[in-house]
DNA sequence: CACGGTCATTGATAATTCGCAATACTTTTC
DNA sequence: GAAAAGTATTGCGAATTATCAATGACCGTG
């Protein structure tokens, strides 16, 4: 009964599937399948608010999330994206700083907290999955200020679909090469766009048309962008290293293949 | 023989004093002792290149250090401040995206990266002090996030002062609490507050003024700023839980203790 | 103590962005 | 299929900031 049960559970978490779960040892992962449990949320369900304790780690394992704070006047504000394979949550430690919540329907698994923790103290793989997670979101947050810290809003703009293109060149349906060209399908709203970028949605809409006239790019739908030169993008947003150069380059090749 | 080297190496390193290690239990510290070494740097000097695959892991003991990411036209753009106790340096990855320097004169600890690793594995407190510390650093970096994205440069250099408060509070001169008011310390250039807020040195220089104006402050030096009411300070920046709230009401009450 | 250098401030103008209002476009609903 | 609701875009005057230039303050040097 009980290896049914085990059975029930891996194909309902589908542990095997995560990216980032794959390739730890068996036992591990075996452990994990043990405390998994399998949720889906719709868009715009909260999944973890601020300032609670949250019992439980998360990995998203379709679907796009986004972890935001709440300002006082009722507006939220985007500090990341979270996608298949992402972990959030808090390990030995205290409450979240930002609420977590479904961009588009998603589905995620969770983990107890404590025995998750007892997991982790267990085993080196997973604690080095962790801790590389959290230097790579360190990694990003820190990519993010040096766009934010650009005074034009064009600039801050190229640098969010270049950050958009190294973070989530590997998820479907977010970039996609075809035609002499990357398709950047943008996971935010245009509020959201707007507060992440520190404007307004009418400075997104006018940047976004400037960057369009300069033929930098083209809106084929609010929500979905064609980029044909990728240089053209980093010389607008001013970072030549933003994000991972070598993602960018294995992009731009990818732009040559596909013209070839 | 072996003994009085641990003697000296203790005496160097001084891991003791230091407030992360401080805590972890006796045989780890000996074994971090073991591989442990002292250096000193002057204000201007870089630590860590960027790019570059340090062999090392480092933790301030002493002065301050500025993260930072070189531009293409030979800026520096600031994205963190470290300061003693703090944890530097990469574990089991690869190179460092930002170069690390020297804000003041410096004294800092390293240890070898692969004996670092080593004892890591074996030792749960460490483990846990590494992964509290990038966590924090992650916040912390989210936070600057969101006061990068207030449009009004007054604000973002309100945030500024405020996660310098939360951040430093327990650092000897860089805040202190006199005669009914905050003094703090700007360990940083002009130049390099302004790029770190994404704007120019004059227009730091005139929000400086500004909100003296409206006696927020007094700017007693060009790096040395007098806050009477942290209150006024979170409604500038517009966001009432930028930091750690908690700590900025201790600070609340360390003003009106002193004024009694 | 004068000198040169760096840094902070101030002034004035150009460029950008904000903020509100109005219009177009898309999706939902009946 | 038409009306309604929500979202995106455009226009324009006001506010903010960037940018260049000049002045003043501070520091180390000769």
């Amino acid at each position: 009964m009980q290896d049914s049960e085990d059975k029930t559970r891996e194909a309902m978490c589908g542990l095997r599937e995560l990216p980032a779960i794959r390739d730890l040892p068996d036992s591990i992962r075996m452990a994990l399948q043990a405390i998994c449990r399998r949720r889906s949320y719709e868009a715009g369900q909260t999944i973890v608010e601020v300032g609670s304790h949250p019992e439980t780690i998360g990995i998203v394992r379709d679907g796009i999330l986004r972890m935001q704070k709440s300002l006082p006047d009722g507006r939220q504000h985007v500090v990341g994206l979270l996608v298949a394979g992402d972990l959030f949550g808090r390990v030995f430690d205290g409450g979240m700083h930002f609420s977590v919540e479904a961009a588009t329907d998603a589905e995620i698994v969770t983990f107890e907290r404590a025995p998750f923790e007892t997991i982790l103290l267990r085993s080196p793989e997973l604690d080095r999955l962790l801790l590389l997670s959290l230097m790579s979101e360190l990694d990003r947050a820190r990519d993010w200020m040096i766009i934010l810290a650009n005074p034009r809003i064009r600039s801050r703009l190229a640098g969010f679909l270049l950050l958009l293109c190294t973070r989530f060149q590997t998820v479907d349906h977010l970039i996609t090469v075809n035609d002499h060209a990357i398709r950047i399908h943008i996971p935010l709203s245009r509020p959201d766009v707007a507060h992440l970028l520190g404007t307004r949605v009418e400075s997104v809409s006018r940047a976004f048309h400037a960057l369009a006239d300069d033929g930098l790019l083209k809106i084929l739908q609010p929500d979905l962008v064609e980029v044909g030169q990728i240089a053209a993008l980093t010389a607008e947003a001013g970072e030549p290293d933003l994000g991972d150069p070598a993602s960018l380059e294995r992009l731009s090749r990818l732009i040559q293949k596909t013209s070839d």
